[in-house]
DNA sequence: GCAAAGTCTACTAATCCCATAGACTTTAAA
DNA sequence: TTTAAAGTCTATGGGATTAGTAGACTTTGC
């Protein structure tokens, strides 16, 4: 399962690409418009904004708009931020690959074999999935 | 991310599922044998003998042995009992469905429709993967 | 009867998740 | 130039979950 602020995050997300034009919106608006508590989405946006997806503006009439047109965002880039990992096994991540500690023999390891299997699967999905994909199917 | 329960409680049973013959084995010869805390293990097998997969012995010569065969264990089975929904999401969920608090329509809900989609690709492997076939890999 | 095995309950340390508080900075507009 | 509106950042905390430990208990084979 995947936490709140990953889900919170897509969310945000898809309500500031879903707008015509590309000015600020205020998080609170943000937040009220999507049941999410202001102060957590604040840390969300903030962490979507130093990895280059948003960008905000302070002072009166600021807010958070996208750096990213939303077809150049790919959900699995998003996933790997707010989540971490795809994979469902260390051993198997491409990006945040660790050795498990239990595992004399990686090549050897059944559940890792399978584990590769359920990443690819995913992958294909969440890499080829842009922000403007999930608008696009409403 | 699965969790150590799962992966350990994978491995014991494609420990038990490659012997010979289906005489009981030990906690602590699993245990050794894949590198896990024995009385976690404990646990772990404690829970997939209460739900049908193995059956135990106790006294001097005991231990734990498969009570279905390989064939019929499938991955997806276990993988709900020791780790849960398969899903991302709960709103998604086959078996541990729970509507998303923030969501006032599931049905318009763009996070919700990709993470169907994912949920559907991650159930075509599970689900279609016995313990057996993890074995036949090596 | 003894020793070897699983069973069960309870506990704990560590970590992560979700959220809140509050002081600070920047900016637009009056 | 003051003021209020916004984001920024740090700190904190409760609760849940994870991974593991301890130890007393029960069952069984020899």
């Amino acid at each position: 399962m995947i936490s709140r602020k990953t889900k919170y995050g897509l969310k945000a997300l898809t309500f500031l690409a879903r707008r015509q034009g590309n000015d600020p919106v205020q998080i609170s608006v943000i937040a009220e418009s999507e049941n999410i508590s202001q102060k957590f989405l604040e840390s969300i946006l903030l962490s979507l904004r130093k990895t280059g997806f948003l960008q905000s503006k302070k002072g009166k009439g600021g807010g958070y708009y996208l750096l990213k047109s939303a077809e150049n965002i790919k959900i699995a880039e998003v996933y790997r931020i707010l989540e971490g990992p795809i994979a469902l096994v260390p051993c198997v991540s491409l990006n945040f690959y660790e050795k498990c500690d239990d595992c004399p023999d990686e090549d050897s390891c059944t559940v890792r074999k399978l584990m590769i299997k359920v990443r690819d699967n995913a992958l294909a999905i969440l890499a080829n999935t842009t922000l403007q994909d999930l608008i696009d199917e409403e």
